[in-house]
RNA sequence: GGGCCCGUGGCGGAAUUGGCAGACGCAGCGGCCUUAAAAGCCGCAGCCCCAUUGGGGCGUGUGGGUUCGAGUCCCACCGGGCCCA
């Protein structure tokens, strides 16, 4: 057992002999806990009927509560994993007891990486290992007595569901951008209005266009498209990395060298959704800081595009968001990347050291973003020994090339106004560039070299233009209007937001369902064809290659097919023709972006969702999501487009995928050091003394540290051990009972013992622990039918406000009050049972049916709350004077303010103590307390 | 560097949102039961001072402010976390 300290080591009563024959024992919930579980599964206890199904009531309202779904790893869930999962499941037994039609589903998030690296060292197949994985956490799930459908449980690997991923790609790619509505349309509506002439194809008329140009600006316009993006590649692990798996130029694991590299890869235009992504986050019920990641990452900035004349005669575009400082832009930087340079470099202007240029650009070719745009570390930069004239000044300004400056922001190009950007004047420092001051603060001066915020304009005064004392605001719209009329610039709210790179060079993930023909066409597989399955593999390495190739391209029976084979419409394309298909896959996130979706109608074979399950589920969408905060960006964002982008297509009611985002927190543990830093599990400490720890082989002592639980540090807790000594209700009690469930906390071995004693002090109430008869009373004593009523008031206010710690302390404290004063009547009994039952599912439903009943406990409605009972006669006010609690009164509740300072005042102790004082005000708070002012 | 969040007994945490700080649990102490121990049960318990029951002072990271009244609101600082640079 995982557990280092002596004394709850030696616990375990189911083997002493004194100990009474029918008292909660961990021996008794080894017996109460899979009879009842047994008992859930054979009689569907958890099934949820939705429209269409038998038994399904209309009435009633509905509730979403769904968790993210998690990846099944080889490891198995150790105790943080169900955090979430029981806060969830206590909400949906909750709901249910109310009346509510539950939605409470679960599935695996089974595509990825690890399961695909495993099958690298050990050959063994990804889909038998994740199959595998997914039975153990099935199994270590069951246990702690999730109230799941799982009728409605889905895999993102199967083929049944990724048919419906592939289904959904493919509607991107059959759909566009419509700007002027703000909204998804297929591209056959974008072919009609072409056709018609109510538009035009980027200024040319559709009829003088031929197929092959036709198709290109088709192509340019599709939600899903391929583009070609730079990516870090390295060609001995044969795959792209995520900017986080490289570190210094070199792959995170083996430490090989990565390239930048453009490759076509397949994108999603997800910027086109910027503004609604934004926008909608208003709409939503999330915690605050998941809108403000999701905010910065959209990062919106308002600003203006400005052209600069070269004196080449050509423009350079420019995006700025301080176009109020067009008078103090001294000089221009392009990005390595943009087209200038190589412009430049084929035709160089006097004064240019094409060598250093050209050096320059392959330098800065390898480095990755995150490290050009990092404010430390030296600016660096070349001349191109061009200049442009400054529309605002007229003056001829150098343009220079430097990798602080990214292609994939704005333009590439930038005006530099070294007065007023850090970066620009660190620049201007280095390379002895011109500096002007354009804009002071309102008030006083600014201490800083280089201000930034905003202020007033000066120095900024021109042939056609003048802002001088202009507020930044003022100023900059008025440059833009003046911009506007010079037809040299425009107003422009460009995002940080980039589009989606949506392929991957990895075997297990989604295929796409599509063909290449040999003449670069791009054909989709019929629906009819779906879903495109991942073909076997037996090696898994990739290949080492200077020129990257997916992993699927190893599978050529598979990858070189014919139209007609893999499932192409052939009044698109004739059967016989050869066809490669496409041998990228998906990345890990594609399956969650919808699974929301499908749990709804987990086996319509006709759609992605049923109709009418959806409009009766998602009505408003999922009422209850719970999972971690590492997902504030990436997946929720990306599920939130997706929805919307079906939304546009007609296919889902609600523009917003979760209503009610709520993230539970990190489990920290401890973990054991030894003196040289290697660690110890935590299974082969103990704590010898207080504070002091050894390590049980050696007898060395160890440090203890706090850490996150992962199996890296030797500190993961496995629930199956906790559920073997204690039950699953306690390990329920326990997680919820830490505190917040929101918060971050520490696992302590030693504080579960508190819950177990509750449960058995719960259970001794009921039982008789020597017979195991039920004892009850015969009549229902007043104060403790009073204080039931208050309890069940209170943990259920607080199981709505997610605050099951306090829930679970006020089912504490009832009980302690009901064993210390007696009995509980049946009725009582009965209530408290049903109160306990969303916490405690095991001992609740053993209980119930002692008490006579036959169907299950979470099928019984909520007990109901006498708000009579509530509120007291008297209650009891503490009396202040000048702040200071002297004394408490007794009152009636109702009492006004008057005899409430009457009373107050009448008290001896208070009488005695304000006798040589001058009251000067009493301040009476009826129901709370009594304040009284002397001096 | 900017933004957001958080600092409460030995520990995890409560406090109806401005009204008795420390609910509830762990650990601790005392008692019952027991030959004994464990388990269980009953009680004590923020810190300090005086005292016989009782009373007083100080207390929610630090310093200031608003208020009859501040853990809660405002300002500054210190420490920790997250996000963006």
């Amino acid at each position: 057992m995982s557990d280092s300290t002596p004394s709850t080591q030696s616990r375990s009563p189911g083997t002493i002999p004194d100990t009474p024959t029918h008292r909660y024992t961990a021996a008794l919930t080894a017996e109460i806990e899979p009879r009842w579980r047994t008992w859930w599964e054979a009689n569907d206890v958890y099934r949820t009927a939705g429209p269409g199904d038998e038994g399904f009531d209309a009435s009633k309202p509905k509730f979403y509560c769904m968790d993210m779904f998690p990846y099944p790893s080889g490891a198995g869930l150790h105790v943080g994993h169900p955090l979430g999962y029981i806060g969830s499941d206590i909400i949906a037994r909750y709901r249910r007891m109310r009346g509510d039609n539950v939605l409470h589903p679960m599935g695996w998030d089974a595509f990825g990486l690890p399961a695909e690296q495993y099958a690298i060292t050990t050959g063994i197949h990804p889909a038998e290992t994740t199959r595998k994985a997914i039975e153990t956490y099935r199994k270590q799930l069951d246990g702690i007595a999730f109230s799941y459908d799982w009728s409605r449980e889905i895999a993102t690997i199967d083929p049944g569901y990724y048919r419906w991923t592939q289904w959904i790609w493919l509607q991107a790619w059959s759909s566009y951008f419509d700007p002027t509505i703000n909204k998804a349309r297929p591209i056959s509506e974008l072919i009609d209005r072409l056709e018609s002439g109510d538009e035009q194809a980027d200024g040319q008329a559709w009829s003088t266009m031929d197929e092959v140009a036709r198709q290109a600006f088709l192509d340019r316009r599709r939600l899903a498209y391929l583009s070609e993006q730079v990516v870090n590649w390295c060609p001995k692990l044969g795959t792209a990395l995520a900017n986080e798996e490289v570190i210094d130029g070199k792959s995170e694991r083996g430490g090989y060298p990565v390239h930048r590299k453009p490759l076509r890869q397949w994108m999603f235009r997800i910027t086109a959704y910027a503004d609604r992504l934004l926008a909608d986050l208003e709409t939503v019920d999330w915690p605050e800081s998941t809108r403000a990641m999701q905010t910065e990452w959209i990062g919106r900035s308002d600003g203006a595009d400005l052209d600069f004349t070269l004196d080449t005669g050509d423009h350079l575009r420019v995006f700025t968001t301080r176009p109020d400082t067009i008078f103090g832009a001294t000089f221009m930087v392009i990005a390595p990347e943009h087209p200038l340079v190589q412009a430049v470099l084929a035709d160089p202007p006097n004064g240019c050291d094409t060598a250093a240029v050209s050096r320059y650009v392959a330098e800065a070719s390898d480095k990755a973003d995150v490290d050009r745009m990092a404010d430390q570390g030296e600016k660096t930069g070349v001349s191109l020994g061009l200049s442009a004239t400054n529309p605002a000044t007229g003056e001829l300004i150098p343009v220079w090339v430097a990798d602080y400056v990214l292609m994939g922001y704005g333009h590439g190009a930038i005006m530099a106004v070294p007065g007023h950007d850090e970066r620009d004047a660190a620049f201007a420092r280095k390379y002895d560039l011109q500096i002007r001051v354009v804009v002071e603060p309102k008030s006083g001066t600014s201490e800083d070299e280089c201000f930034t915020g905003s202020g007033l304009a000066i120095n900024s005064d021109g042939a056609s233009l003048s802002i001088n004392g202009q507020t930044t605001d003022d100023a900059k719209a008025t440059v833009i209007a003046w911009a506007e009329s010079e037809g040299i610039g425009a107003r422009k709210i460009r995002y940080r937001l980039r589009d989606w790179l949506f392929s991957r060079q990895r075997y297990w993930g989604e295929p796409f369902p599509i063909v290449h023909d040999a003449d670069g066409g791009i054909w989709p597989i019929s629906e009819d064809h779906l879903p495109v399955e991942l073909p076997d593999l037996a090696d898994f390495a990739p290949a080492e290659s200077d020129d990257p190739q997916p992993l699927l391209a190893k599978a050529t029976d598979w990858l070189n097919t014919t139209a007609g084979e893999a499932g192409v419409d052939p009044a698109l394309l004739p059967p016989d023709t050869p066809v490669t298909r496409e041998a990228n896959t998906m990345p890990g996130w594609a399956g969650s972006c919808w699974y929301h979706l499908r749990y709804c109608s987990p086996d319509c074979e006709t759609r992605l969702i049923d109709e009418e399950a959806e409009r009766y589920w998602l009505a408003n969408g999922v009422d209850l999501y719970i999972g971690g905060a590492e997902h504030a960006v990436l997946h929720l964002l990306y599920a939130r487009f997706w929805h919307k982008m079906l939304h546009d297509l007609g296919y889902v009611t609600s523009n917003e995928p979760f209503r009610k985002l709520f993230h539970q927190g990190l489990l920290t543990s401890w973990a054991y050091q030894r003196a040289d830093g290697s660690l110890v599990p935590v299974d082969e400490v103990e704590e010898q003394a207080d504070e002091v720890y050894i390590e049980t082989a050696t007898g060395e002592t160890v440090s203890r540290i706090i850490a996150k639980m992962s199996k890296s540090l030797r500190n993961v807790i496995n629930p199956e051990h906790v559920i073997e000594e204690w039950g699953a209700d306690t390990l329920r009690l326990y997680e919820m009972y830490m505190g917040p469930l929101e918060a971050s906390k520490p696992w302590n071995p030693r504080d579960i013992v508190g819950v177990f004693r509750f449960l058995q002090r719960f259970w001794r109430l009921a039982v008789n622990e020597d017979t195991g008869d039920l004892h009850l009373a015969e009549q229902p004593d007043d104060a403790i039918e009073r204080q039931l009523h208050r309890t069940i008031d209170k943990v259920g206010h607080d199981i709505e406000k997610i605050s099951f710690n306090t829930a679970i302390a006020a089912l504490i404290e009832f009980t302690n009050v009901a064993t210390s004063t007696g009995r509980l009547t049946a009725n009582q009994l009965e209530r408290l049972i049903r109160t306990i039952a969303p916490l405690a599912p095991y001992i609740a439903e053993e209980l119930w049916h002692r008490l006579g009943h036959d169907s299950p406990v979470s099928h019984a409605p909520w007990p109901t709350v006498d708000s009579d009972m509530l509120v007291d006669d008297t209650v009891e006010l503490p009396v202040q004077i000048k702040g200071k609690v002297r004394s408490k009164i007794s009152v009636a509740a109702d009492a006004d303010e008057k005899t409430v300072q009457e009373i107050a005042l009448a008290d001896p102790r208070i009488a005695e103590l304000v006798a040589d004082e001058n009251i000067r005000k009493v301040i009476v708070v009826p129901g709370k307390i009594v304040n009284i002012i002397t001096g």
